[in-house]
DNA sequence: CAAATATATTGACAATCGTCGATATATGTG
DNA sequence: CACATATATCGACGATTGTCAATATATTTG
């Protein structure tokens, strides 16, 4: 089905085969996995913006006040956190009945150098 | 329920009442919300690979050597192509049977720089 | 025109995600 | 202990997403 030459690409014709370019990626599977992994965190309304509600107030602000400040119900709060916290770009200190949350600066600066370099990459 | 005057979080004891926090939102819901949608465009693998490939090959990559280098089948590329295409970070010239994609640098560009002026906020 | 090829589109299906009511757990109050 | 409050977790449900076989469309060749 292929030819033992392959083709190059500047070289196609009406009616030659394609198919047979060698594209090489520059981001490795296992690393572009981890990446959108990554990005995804970030693709969602309510975790941006309980990002930058954290950032603003480290320490200081509880899941009620998130509760009341975004669009979603309690336990809908807590889902975000969770996936936010799992990801390590927040952190908590339970305090009493309350668990105050605080952006992990250091992972969150990672992230985004990360997510920098790759568009940069790719742009 | 509330009382009238707000409780300072740095006041919060034991039993008081919380919620009363006025937070407010640095990202306004609309923008909250696109910026989150064009995050969720980056928010795939096979997407990630696609800008990567044809990044370095611009005009020169067909969709069945995009199907060669990836670990989808055809119809699914030409999924990820629209989807990238109608985020308007890609385009693509047709010449004969083939598409020939490449990206849409500005608009690349455009996006990496609204990321990374959010992250930075963030962070 | 008939056959071959490249790509787009459709439709079905499974998997994942987002949301919330209900409930569990933990802490503090009287 | 009984009660109230804050948060986490569970379970269900609908919405969205990702994938692919099948098919449609378009182009070119003979």
């Amino acid at each position: 089905m292929h030819e033992e030459t392959k083709l190059k690409i500047e070289d196609r014709r009406r009616g030659d085969r394609c198919c047979d370019t060698d594209l090489k990626l520059r981001l490795k599977p296992d690393e572009t996995e981890q990446l959108s992994e990554d990005i995804k965190i970030l693709a969602h309304p309510v975790r941006l913006q309980i990002l930058d509600i954290l950032s603003r107030n480290a320490g200081q602000v509880c899941v009620c006040d998130l509760e009341a400040a975004l669009p979603v119900k309690q336990p809908t709060v807590s889902h975000h956190l969770k996936l936010l916290r799992d990801a390590g770009l927040i952190d908590c200190a339970c305090q009493g009945l309350w668990a105050f949350y605080f952006v992990n600066r250091a992972a969150l600066a990672k992230l985004r150098a990360r997510v920098a370099e790759t568009m940069k990459l790719l742009g």
